[in-house]
DNA sequence: CTATTGTAAATTGGATCCAATATCCAGTAG
DNA sequence: CTACTGGATATTGGATCCAATTTACAATAG
């Protein structure tokens, strides 16, 4: 074999014209900008990607299967949406795993690790752009958890939280909720480094079901109108 | 409108194709019938079905999103494959999600329900057939888990099930796994006949850690070979 | 005027066709 | 004999075509 210095780029394992189109679709409804209820065209998404509807559809098939999306056949696909006690159980089952998640992460955490989730929670209680606190609050707990040794819980909350991410943006903008959320931050980022497994875990819990209270009573009031 | 009496069934939500191709391959994957790494030719596939290959790629679109077939650009699908390392992780993912949820269940149990789980546990306990334990395991603790007013946690272990379920199969068949079953069960249930929540709870969850201990030993044993 | 029927347009789902990639094997140079 | 090249075959992934179903709407009967 000759000794070649190049950058090989595994081109085996690019993404494909329909994991572009999924990943599009999935970042949009999770994002909110395909709003519940909204119908997917096939047509009309393969001429915005300058593709057949053959990727399009195999998109679709996998954005059902995560249940992002439901379709009836021969009508079409329309972004699913939760009723409010699907997204109650969602935030029970967050609180559960990701108080889980956070136990096992935070006995061994590293110093970096730590540094790293002070620097998001610094960020998120700064950023004045709505748009971005999100992504932020995010990026804060899940730097928390990325050292516990649990890919597949971590996949699992992470799906878990891309279905109820567009309704939580509502509690996070609309009810005051950055406010509270900055402080409960601090107090988790605290328990961790003090590497108080339990006390990190009962915060996390406490920190998703508030939120979680707050966005359905939110949701109640707005469901009068 | 007349008032005719026909058992109307909907024509629109009958499986499609694709779906009957899902079902049949995920039940294979489950059941053992294809074995890990096996790989799964379209063409194969759709000829065994009367098909064209279209509803078979959707079909295996949505096993891949399912995390139980892997696939590779142009090189196809192969049943996936769990290390032990994952297989003892979805154990515990699920003694964690398992034990929260037969918690919900046992507090507001029926008799009619725990009259169907004690069924299940002596259908269970009387099997001589190996090839229908696993079914009939399911069997009794789903009857445990249904009225726990949680279906998405019900659909998370389901799907967590699914994919350790043919390794699990070997823990039943080949490690004496049954006769600590019946008897775990047997526990299991006395504390849901007796409505103690936690007690149920910790008895699901040892029972599930217990069997992940005995396949993992078992796993390196033959992993030796 | 309302309810029903029939037809045209839009849309989905599957079949067939084609291009791109991988795999296998024979041929060839060293 | 071994290592590499090049082409035949198999297979996947996408484009195009077609059938089946839904939807919208016009025509018609009551």
């Amino acid at each position: 074999m000759m000794a070649l210095k190049l950058k090989a780029t595994n081109l085996g394992s690019m993404p494909s014209p329909a994991d572009v189109i999924f990943e599009a679709l999935r970042e949009a409804i999770v994002e909110g900008e395909l709003k519940d209820g909204e119908t997917l065209r096939q047509d009309h998404i393969a001429s915005l990607f300058n593709v057949s509807r053959i990727p399009v559809r195999e998109a679709l098939a996998r954005l059902e299967e995560q249940g992002l999306v439901t379709t009836q056949r021969h009508k079409g696909a329309v972004v699913s949406s939760l009723s409010l006690e699907e997204i109650a159980e969602m935030f029970e089952f967050r609180a559960l795993v990701e108080g889980e998640v956070i136990r096992h992460a935070v006995s061994g955490i590293s110093d970096r690790t730590l540094a790293e989730a002070k620097a998001f929670a610094e960020a998120f209680a700064a950023e004045p752009d709505s748009a971005r606190w999100a992504q932020l609050n995010r990026l804060f707990h899940y730097t928390l958890y990325k050292d516990c040794g649990r890919p597949y819980h971590l996949q699992v909350v992470s799906k878990a939280l891309d279905k109820i991410a567009r309704y939580l943006r509502a509690q996070l903008v609309l009810t005051h909720g950055i406010a509270r959320a900055r402080q409960e931050h601090e107090g988790i980022l605290r328990a961790a480094m003090a590497r108080d497994a339990d006390e990190a875990a009962a915060l996390t819990r406490a920190h998703i079901l508030g939120a979680s209270r707050s966005l359905i009573s939110f949701l109640q009031t707005q469901e009068k109108l």
